[in-house]
DNA sequence: GAATGAAATATTGGATACGATCGCCCGATA
DNA sequence: TATCGGGCGATCGTATCCAATATTTCATTC
């Protein structure tokens, strides 16, 4: 099942690229937090109406990558030692159950999908392009988890994600932690290739409390610094 | 604090007013699964444009109680077994661990107001309208759990809440949940009142995971009967 | 000079209007 | 008779336009 969910010929509406526009936006850093996103001005830079603009901003309203006001239009949600707490302690709790989950469910095909999303991640760290690593970083973790068949779950993970995404591109040495990540993925794939649970879990565990606990230490360093 | 959230003169957009409108049809099961939610019927039933009826859509989307598909118009979400076990475990892993982080933070202020919420429920059951008392039964969780200062977290909880008081609706015997429930309420404050963080959380565990239960075997009966 | 209050402006929320897509019906063809 | 293709109505996606709200500017008063 699941080769590739994603159709090949997507009828794309224009929401959905407006919403990606901005998305990328901000988690690129090009809208820091606290940004003011007035709809007019995104409409004129991508040519379309606001009626697009104002719907893709109520997407990512719900991926919690802006806060929008009644009649004050939308902000940039703001970035904080407390907030990456608060997401990474939910993907901790998540991500290890999942893959419980996922690996007593799993066939030898999702086996598959997943050492294929570990080679292209690590084929991508060469080229050392963020938004790819980024993207082929999550759809390696989707991958381990997708088996589970609890698309509510993985639809609460995918937002929180979204917004972790944003905090990985603040790291100081992107490369260092990347190494890092992939030789960690390595190691969690062994052990999810041998279906064994429990060794899976606990070392995905570690992988995400290791990347929270980097991201926490560093935006302390600089709240402390002011 | 937080005396009564409800601000005295709401400025309430009509977008706001659509989408609690259209969910509370759908947890009231006036809409149930496979209902297909026509904007233009909608936009008509309440005197409005379509443009709030989609803004509302979006919004349902994200809490998972639609499913909106490009040029094909929102559908609302099926209920099965899986789905709420998906949610269920969500909630179980995310809710025992907020409540712990709730006691650690937690003024009395926030045991009083847990009092209240649990009081408020304990009132409503007499009169019996079953969305007053989720709403008061969704209020006591939230008072537990808010001290914990996770808003993202929260914010996740309270998506999965909408979908879970579907399926609490449709218990059979609400009355008697409902009375098994507010001894377990009882229970969990008493720990709670004590800042007993372990015993709170494994009340707390064990009264979700009893609910949860108890829905997906009545669910399960019902899919096997067809 | 700071505070108050009333226009003027900027921006959002919502309504109307139009073009595009989907689904169904029905006839043509093999 | 079953399948394919075209037209038609229903519905959605987006643009344009108007109304309501928020913010800024600026004169006035103490």
């Amino acid at each position: 099942m699941s080769t590739s969910p994603k159709p090949l010929l997507q009828r794309q509406t224009v929401t959905a690229m407006v919403a990606e526009y901005i998305a990328a936006k901000i988690i690129g850093g090009d809208y820091p937090g606290g940004h003011q996103i007035r709809q007019e001005a995104i409409a004129a830079e991508l040519g379309v109406s606001r009626i697009p603009v104002r719907e893709a901003l109520l997407q990512l309203e719900a991926e919690g990558l802006v806060v929008i006001r009644t009649h004050r239009g939308a902000v940039v949600s703001d970035l904080s030692a407390d907030d990456a707490i608060d997401l990474f302690d939910a993907r901790l709790l998540l991500e290890p159950f999942l893959v419980k989950k996922a690996i007593a469910r799993m066939s030898n095909q999702d086996i598959a999908n997943a050492e294929r999303a570990l080679q292209d991640y690590e084929a991508a760290i060469a080229r050392g392009d963020p938004k790819e690593l980024s993207r082929l970083n999550w759809a390696f973790h989707t991958a381990l988890l997708e088996p589970s068949m609890r698309p509510r779950s993985m639809a609460v993970l995918q937002t929180l994600y979204s917004s972790a995404d944003r905090y990985l591109r603040l790291q100081i040495e992107p490369l260092k932690a990347q190494t890092k990540a992939l030789q960690e993925h390595r190691d969690i794939f062994e052990a999810y290739r041998l279906r064994d649970a429990v060794e899976t879990s606990r070392l995905l565990k570690k992988h995400v409390a290791d990347a929270a606990e980097e991201i926490v230490s560093q935006l302390k360093r600089g709240e402390a610094a002011g």
